[in-house]
Formats: structure tokens, C-alpha cells, sequence
DNA sequence: AAAAACAATATTGTATACAATCTTATAGAA
DNA sequence: TTCTATAAGATTGTATACAATATTGTTTTT
């Protein structure tokens, strides 16, 4: 019905169709509109988008790759919903690599590096005062991904992209809120200990910061599984 | 019923059109009939593996996340080169995944784990027997990941997946061949340090066994790149 | 009434057809 | 000759059509 809508609303930065879709998926994912365990029907989110299945289907294996949706042979892809263990498990391979990241990266940071990580605490504040959880969440994640290329490893930066895709689905099911709102001077002291050069510090800061989405965390909460007519109302 | 039981049974290494094709092309890679930056023309490869082009891109698209083929848009699909730096970088990142699941599995494999790891170990050493260096190199890796299973940590075994892939891809492009041969009982040695809980010696004989990877690759080689046609001789 | 078997439907898996883009070869002008 | 413009061909991107499998609902049997 509202296929026309959703379209033009999809062609506001279309650059790439495909990406779009992925991109548009993630985020109904990171902003609960797509709860976990939802199933994705492929045709459904086909007329959802206003694009064929190929491209859905495009979408659903690379979100499968990064294990933010999990496909069953001919049953279909459906929103990931990874239990206590293994979002613990999630956490402490994020923890291992970006000890590693700031490791590298500690005393070592250029300063065209160090003014891009600070505009990105500046957008994720931003996003912060309008209220906006989903995008700040993104920028949060950016932060970290940016400095794990100022760091110099391109496959820390690789992995870490996926392990925050997930840590981001972790804190959408999980996540209590409240937590999160002193991300942005973490990241800020963060970024000045690196500068600074000490070691021990950005060590612990970092720690201190990845323990907050531990503790930020429910793991009792159940979560209920939605269905693909939230994503309407997005 | 049966049927159905004994084919899922069997799912689990292969035999489905879709990762047929993606397995080929991974070993058609590793085993160097597909050299570093040869294009990967998706209707031929259709031709070649008798499928449609639908499925040639499913595998391109997932060896793209694996990043062991590059993906330029609207020119295609090329085998990955990494270069001397990244290949570094690559290594390091497969060093603290792999120490980490030292950490954990050190002293604490379960009898079963350890006979699944044993096995492995004369698997990889029959096709080191029997000249397939191939086949070798593909069931060192799974002796990896197994262990990385048997440690318990699932997000590692995910990490430790593509590296390895990449890994496979490093040892192709700059091997010399002869450093390889040590690999089983480095395995076997490995294997009973964890099984007897010796921390330290699990550490260094790991880091051993990494380091035979960088030291037996000549990073000045140039490899020069290939054709499709390399294809049709396997 | 409960369970099993079967038919009807819906959904995913794969192949083909069409559109958009890039590459290469050719022709013309400086 | 060399460079540019352009057109023809080849290749990737996307949509649609068809096949295989799973799900659901009904009927039949016990």
C-alpha cells in the first residue's frame, strides 16, 4: 500500500541500492523495530523496500555473514538472538581486540587521527541531545572503528566491525538504557589518555568503558520477537 | 524420514550447490589454479562449475566478507593480494586470537575434545603423507578451529574462521614450501602441553608454531597473477 | 477425539532475462 | 602520430520466472 512512500524514503541517499537495503535492514534491527527471532520473509521485506529479492536476499547473507541474522537452509533468515553465553562470550572478543587496538594505537596517534576521532565524539553527542539511541549507538561504534584504523591494523578493523554489529544487537536486546549516557566523555578521556601516551590509563579506561555494556545489561530480560509489520511504522 | 535425517547428518561438510561452489573456488584459490588478483569473471565461472551466475555471486559475495577475493564495484570480483604490511597485520590479529584460546582451553579440554583433536591431527598428516598440500592446509586450519570450539568461545571460532581463510590465502601467495612439515607434531606437541595444563609451554609452542608461518613466507616474492584457464586443468 | 497422511499453499533456492555500467576498439581531429 | 570522442561489445547489477522444499490445513483412519 505504502509502497510508494517507503520508497522515496529509501531514495533519499540512494547511492547503492543494495547497500541501502542492507544498511536500512541493520538499523531496523539495532532500533528494534525488527525484534530478535523475528523472521524475515524475503518477499514481504522485498515490498517493504520497493526492490526485488535478489537485493533482499543480498542483504540477508551479508547480515548473516556478520552474524546479526542467522539463516536455516530453506527456512529462511530471521533476526539473531544470541543468548547470556554467547553475548558474554561476543564481549570478551570485543574486549581482546580492542586492548589490542589501543595497544597500537597508545602514544601513536597522528593528529589529522586524533582531530577525526574527535569529530566523531562531537556527532555522537549530537545524536545524544536529539534523543536519537539508534544513531548515536552507529557513531558510538564509529568511534571505536576509526580508531582502530588510526591504530594501523586493517584486520582489527575488520573483525571489530562485525563484533560491534553484534555487541550492538546485544545492547538492543539487553540494554537498560541509562547506561550509556556517559559514553560520550569516556570516549573523550579515552582519546586524551591515548594522546597522552599513557598506557595503563587508556588500558583501563578502555575496560572501564566496554564493562558499562556488561553492566548496562540485563541478561535476565526476555525479549519477545515482533513481527515485519513494525517496520511500517519506521 | 531417514533420508532426511542421514542428508542433514551429512550437511554439515558440503553438498549443497550454493557452498559447492564457494568451497571449490576457496581451494581453486588456496591451492593457487586462482592466482592473487586474477579476475573472477562471473559467467565463466558459471560455465565452469555448470551453475547459473546467481549462485558464482553468492560464493564471491561470501569470499568478499571473508576478504579473501575483493570486490570492486561494477568491475567485479578479484582474488585478494594483500600485501607484505597487511599480511603482517593479519598474522598479528590470528596471533592474539589464537593466544586467547590458548587462555581458555589450557587445562581445561574435556577427554572427548581432545580425541576430536587427535584425529584431526592425523587427518591433516594423511594428506601431508600423500602429497595433497591442499587438503593439508585446509585440515591444519580445521585443527585450529577445533580447538578454538573446544575452548568454548564461539565468537572466537567465528574470528579465528577468517583468518585462517586468510591465513591459507598469505601461505599461498608467499610460502616456500619446506616450513611446513614440522607443523603435525608441533600439533600433537600442543596438544598434550594443554591437555597437562602447562600454561607457559602451550603459550610458546603456540607462538612457535605462528611464527613458522611468518618465516616461512618470503615477503619480497612477486606472484605474478593468473587466468580463469588455470581453472579448467583441476 | 487424536494421530497420521495427504493435498494445498507459501517460501526459499536457482536460473534466466533485462538494464545499467564499464571496457575496448575504431574513427576523426589536432 | 597522438589524443579525444564515440560507438560497439562485454560485464556487472537488478528484476522476474521457475523449481524445490517447507508449512499449513484438511481429511481419513484408528
Amino acid at each position: 500500500m505504502s509502497k510508494e512512500a517507503s520508497k522515496s524514503d529509501a531514495s533519499i541517499r540512494a547511492s547503492s541500492p543494495n547497500l541501502d537495503v542492507y544498511r536500512q535492514l541493520f538499523d531496523s534491527i539495532l532500533e528494534q523495530r525488527l525484534a530478535p527471532n523475528t523472521k524475515l520473509n524475503e518477499q514481504d521485506l522485498a515490498q517493504v523496500f520497493g526492490v526485488s529479492r535478489t537485493l533482499v536476499r543480498q542483504a540477508l547473507q551479508r547480515l548473516g555473514a556478520e552474524q546479526v541474522v542467522v539463516m536455516h537452509k530453506n527456512r529462511g533468515a530471521f533476526v539473531a538472538a544470541p543468548d547470556a553465553v554467547l553475548a558474554q562470550q561476543i564481549l570478551d572478543a570485543r574486549e581482546l581486540i580492542e586492548m589490542a587496538v589501543i595497544n597500537l594505537a597508545c602514544g601513536k596517534l597522528s593528529l589529522q587521527s586524533v582531530n577525526n576521532l574527535q569529530m566523531m565524539i562531537e556527532l555522537e553527542q549530537e545524536a545524544l541531545d536529539q534523543g536519537d539511541t539508534g544513531t548515536a549507538l552507529r557513531r558510538s561504534g564509529e568511534f571505536h572503528l576509526r580508531l582502530a584504523e588510526a591504530a594501523g591494523n586493517q584486520s582489527y578493523v575488520h573483525i571489530l566491525r562485525g563484533l560491534i554489529s553484534q555487541t550492538s544487537l546485544i545492547i538492543a536486546m539487553y540494554g537498560q538504557g541509562g547506561g550509556n549516557n556517559c559514553a560520550r566523555d569516556e570516549h573523550f578521556e579515552l582519546l586524551q589518555a591515548l594522546q597522552n601516551g599513557q598506557h595503563e590509563k587508556s588500558q583501563n579506561l578502555m575496560l572501564h568503558h566496554l564493562g558499562h555494556v556488561r553492566t548496562g545489561c540485563d541478561f535476565k530480560r526476555r525479549v519477545n520477537s515482533g513481527s515485519l509489520a513494525n517496520l511500517l511504522a519506521g
